[in-house]
DNA sequence: ATCGCAATTTAAAGCGTTTGCAATTTCTCT
DNA sequence: AGAGAAATTGCAAACGCTTTAAATTGCGAT
């Protein structure tokens, strides 16, 4: 337990305690020799420097803070996963470590993220899921404390760093796709929740309809909270169960789409013969739930890995431009769209 | 930016930092009145302990580390998620935070396991998913660190601070129950990898089928490496198309149950009318996937809470003794469930 | 008034690093 | 060989906090 400290290293090699800490960290004002000596003798006795101390100098912590968003039962879904993992990743890279805050019941997350903030536990922050006016960023932008978001915010002249899919070209994409295949009646699973990226990709998808300008294109949107898989499923009922049924149905994410699927079967339609069903995400389920979705690819993990590589810049060299990085996503064209049915195309 | 410190809310009160420090610590040594007006001023000013500092005289970081386990492509899968969030919650609780820490490709968990050890910034480790001689536990035991574990090594007499489910038990308890609805032919889809919580589950299995000691009880078990989605499909269907078929199939957890589900509905099959299937750990999805999984509820998010409260037990109090908890899962009875077909009945 | 003792508070010594500056050693060049 | 420069290393302060030991204060008893 008793870790060995500079002191007692230096000690051993018979040079001051100054010496080691430059030649360790591979000063050029400490000799080759010496610092070769020093490197070697610290890896046979295996020491490991105190963050702490480290800490208390240098005024880093060395970590980066992510503040667990809260929400339903199931705290960490596929999202999440994948940019928790990109995140570890793309730190580890960059030699810092990633501190998770959980917002404990009865507080709320900006309240945490102040609190992370202000103890100086960490060095930035990672902002997942921007809201279409977000609090979280309009503190931390008051407060000039480093951070990275993934997403925007509606208001497209705030400026703060942010990486972000361009969801809107992608929802455009898949209209095109779609019509294309011969559909003209389009169902939209959205959410009621004022996220920034629902507003994007409902815009793309609207902007498409209107850039092709056939008036015969009808569009109907079922929304549920987010999260609440209930409302979501009833939601996606809606639109299957019309009595005029949309024949394609784009899900606003993959997690989403799945459920269309899910009860596409149920309802005994088959995919895609009567039903095209596109997502977006590409989440890992997507690739096996049958008959494979088609999406787009997002990249969350690559994203969240790069936001770490971003973020690590913002908090070492303060650039006073704001760093912005636009995703293009990539259609996974898969086995859940196809043409329009016949029967429909007959009416 | 510029945090408070102790010695410029000492100034402003007119105290010695040594008294506010004190004070601040609830210290009965100070007046009453002291501490109150110290108290009052720290608020008033915002001031927040430096966690650097403290962390460097303490010798306690605060944080309790967690290795993100090395695997495939989708590092967090369901179990890990809810397992992250009740740590999370737990460890808030007792005002620690958590700390993950990703393996960087090309080195071992064990390798990040030690370093997060040895640099002092974790006062503790929770590890999941203990395998069956696992080397982590090993390291940990033999360098007195504190820890808990969810999960058994094999090795009973190994001692060290743990809580599993006791999922040998509650395997015992689908065999009965599926046993006393007419099954006689069953199917177990397992994985290959070395995991106690495999060895204990088959052997819950195994020991109820004995203990009921009707020869006519067959079992088949089909495995795959855990995490290889496609030998997972593979394996479930060599049960699912054998020439005779099981007519309850347990999943060794809900998403190999699950995997069974889907693989059933995409043969054709009706469950429960022509397949049972049981899971294990009632992850959020079990309840969605049709038709509704019976499974056992494990707790995992409730047992990494608890393991939190452990852990920071073990922490400050270093007990002498090893905490263990086996944590008794329910049956969670949905609709995969049922009577053994008539058709196979008759035969 | 003075002394003793308890109640409070303060001074100061670290905790393990980093780093500016000074001191020492080693060269380089006349 | 000696001066001055360059290379190398050592010293010590500082980071913000906790904690031990010592100093101060207050107060009743003499």
């Amino acid at each position: 337990m008793a870790a060995l400290t500079l002191r007692e290293l230096a000690a051993r090699l018979d040079v001051s305690v100054g010496t080691v800490s430059r030649a360790l960290s591979g000063d050029a004002a400490i000799a080759l020799k010496t610092r070769e000596r020093v490197a070697k003798a610290a890896k046979e006795f295996g020491y490991v420097p105190n963050r702490a101390a480290r800490q208390l100098v240098s005024g880093r912590s060395g970590f980066v803070g992510f503040i667990m968003p809260v929400r339903g039962p199931n705290f960490i879904d596929a999202y999440l996963g994948e940019f928790l993992t990109g995140l570890g990743e793309g730190l580890v890279e960059h030699g810092m470590d990633l501190f998770i805050a959980t917002v404990p019941a009865g507080r709320s997350e900006l309240s945490v993220l102040r609190h992370v903030v202000e103890s100086g536990r960490a060095d930035g922050v990672v902002v997942p899921r921007i809201g279409e006016v977000d609090e979280r960023l309009a503190y931390l932008m008051e407060r000039d404390f480093p951070f990275v978001a993934h997403g925007r915010m509606l208001d497209a002249a705030a400026s703060f760093n942010w990486l972000d899919a361009d969801s809107e070209a992608a929802f455009g994409e898949a209209f095109d796709l779609l019509y294309d295949l011969g559909h003209r009646h389009f169902g939209l699973v959205s959410i009621s929740d004022p996220m920034t990226f629902r507003h994007l990709r409902e815009r793309g998808l609207r902007d498409a309809i209107a850039r092709r300008g056939d008036p015969s294109v009808v569009l109907d949107v079922a929304s549920a909270p987010r999260f609440d898989r209930g409302a979501t499923v009833a939601a996606v009922n809606t639109l299957i169960h019309a009595e005029r049924r949309p024949t394609a149905i784009i899900g606003l994410f993959d997690e989403l789409a799945l459920t269309i699927l899910e009860e596409a079967a149920r309802a005994g339609l088959s995919v895609p013969r009567d039903l095209s069903v596109v997502g977006f995400d590409n989440i890992t389920a997507a690739a096996y739930a049958p008959p494979g979705l088609t999406t787009f690819e997002a990249r969350t993990r690559d994203s969240a890995r790069e936001i770490a590589g971003l973020l690590v810049g913002v908090i070492e060299k303060k650039p006073a431009a704001p760093v912005t990085r636009l995703i293009a996503p990539k259609l996974i064209a898969r086995a859940s769209h196809g043409p329009v049915p016949e029967t429909i195309r007959r009416i």
